[in-house]
DNA sequence: AATGAATGAGTATTCATTCAT
DNA sequence: AATGAATGAATACTCATTCAT
């Protein structure tokens, strides 16, 4: 990477990092694009060279969140086999990143689904990418003999992803996050979707 | 009810049917209270008479919903004793209301979610007591002995309404909604749910 | 008129007044809609109800002053038979008016040439009204055989305004406006034309 | 000329030729520097080695087009003694040139209008050269005895270019540029100016 | 209860210009 | 001479809400 490009790329993650944090802290709506320009040390006009506009910016740190989301998992469920476990880990890993990412966590959650274009327009390609991996192990699991042949796996993956999401918002917006355990509650969504999808174990 | 009371009340049903059309087909933000007033047939300064503002009209309309809902739901619950079929009715019936009131359902699954004060303010009672129903159904179950002891109604239940919720959105921004069978997707999830909070089969 | 319709046209006549000074002072481009608001004594979004934008307030003085133009010039003019004297009258009012009111003639002839909207898209049939007199003129000379038959009324409208304006323009520009003898100029610039435009004197 | 001048006069041209081309098709405000340097195939900085800025672009076009327009008036005029003669000249050649070069027409009838620098405070001495030759032609018929003494060449000036200035715009402003005779407009308008300023026939 | 004229807060975005390389 | 990434000033306009009638 030539030091030109280097500067680009250094610029663009203080840019999404500054918006990360005056996001999180007054909301996308209330955030102004100057805030953002402050915290990350350049001018407003900066902020246009690497984005569209202020929901661009937004969309952005969606994505590159997502993918490095979806890398993340991919090296946690390595070497797994069973796909079973897997999306027992994957759950596991989705909250254990909710966790460990208040501030992207608050964005993504609740900020994002402020955004118009996000909720009509956008086709969250990543997103399905990341969910895709459920889909997957629905598949083997099937081919395994694991799970009943009628579970459909993309309707199936949409409603899985909308239980960690509910649970992941919940926990976000909570006043008190220690109420909530979200290892347990990873645990519990997912041995509820595994057993759910399971087969009838053989009646002797 | 009094004559003036009843002339009340019907214009508060025009506001709020013309607030469910302009939602429905401008967008929550995009839509002027001035259209809207238009639209009933009223002042715009009439509006504020039965409403405190334009965010309060799009949340009253949740609320009148989430009741109308709620009696649906009871009306249709009823005489179910077995807490399995009581939630695999409650799913039919949940995504039956979604297909029947395209529009309400446009402004509750999307326009909704645009609604700052809804996703982080807002405390949905009429929502809880709806999503209630199902809690109260897994209690039930476990009474019953038909439901493992360890599932924990509470998160349950917002993994089960974050799985429904998940797919009514993506069948309200589908373009092609006829390749969705929310039908089928809703005895599927509810199946997924009962299996998977059952107890274990005797082992024999 | 009723009395909310005279406080209405009161109010835009004070917008009015308030932005020809406003433009007069600071220039179209420099004056801030606020600044205008502020001296007629209104909220900004008042100017709105009134006029579309800013651009329409300054094309609105125009045709407003046009429309007073020109029914002080058929007052001028009545009872004014003869053609070339007609002319000679249109001129020396029109050079009148300039310098009677320079405010106004600041932003006609300086500041209104400044918006694309008049330069390009504004067919301006209030100034052809105006010029239309002196076209009329033509004709009835001709017809009394005093102006030459050959001459086209319509091309000489546009080369007599042109003569005018453009003196006109001189003037406002003109740092000591008391070296410029608007008057003398106005009766030369009529000679020229109504000589230019006279028949041949016979030849005895 | 160096081989550095001339690469540098070239670089020169190929901006103004640019910015001509652009200014005509965008018109003036909603051309961007950039949209130039790119058509001339240099980086956005390089203008402002030429150029003080985009205004100054504007007004060394017109300047450039005035040297030019004024030299090929010279030849044009070249031999012709009659001063009257010389006016219908003058007229010809103006509107000849408009007509020829209406790229460089449309930008200095137009968009050169909407520069409060021209308009306000800019002295174009390139202008009054041009014009210049009207008036000596007017002083030169009065020594002659050919033009009333007490026609004033400077107001007369302005005035003839008044009257050409605006049958020129409303050619370029014209949808339809064919059902303009500007060769008969031209021979009109310095007919009228010709015979207005003539000295009376003697009445014999 | 109903009206609707008046209010006024609030900021994203562009693009001419600069200057370090 | 040439580049082009970075800068930052500057404000019209909308429309939810109010309140005098």
């Amino acid at each position: 990477m030539s030091k030109a490009e280097s500067r680009k790329s250094e610029k663009r993650g203080r840019i999404t990092d500054a918006a990360v944090a005056v996001f999180a802290e007054r909301g996308f709506h209330a955030a102004r694009v100057s805030d953002i320009a402050r915290r990350a040390g350049v001018a407003d006009g900066t902020i246009y060279l690497y984005f569209k506009n202020k929901e661009d910016l937004l969309l952005s740190i969606f994505e590159d969140q997502m993918d490095l989301l979806r890398s993340g998992l991919d090296e946690t469920l390595q070497g797994i086999e069973d796909p079973r476990e897997r999306i027992r880990r994957f759950a596991t890993y989705h909250f254990r990143m909710v966790r460990e990412h208040r501030n992207v966590a608050e964005v993504l959650q609740v900020e994002l689904r402020l955004s118009t274009k996000f909720i009509k327009d956008y086709r969250p390609q990543r997103l399905w990418d990341y969910l895709g991996v459920f889909a997957q192990c629905v598949r083997e699991g099937q081919e395994q003999g694991l799970i009943r042949p009628e579970v459909v796996p993309f309707s199936t993956m949409w409603a899985f992803f909308g239980a960690l999401d509910q649970i992941g918002m919940q926990w976000v917006l909570a006043r008190n996050k220690d109420k909530f355990n979200l290892d347990q509650a990873a645990l519990d969504v997912a041995e509820i979707f595994i057993r759910g999808m399971a087969v009838d174990p053989p009646t002797s």
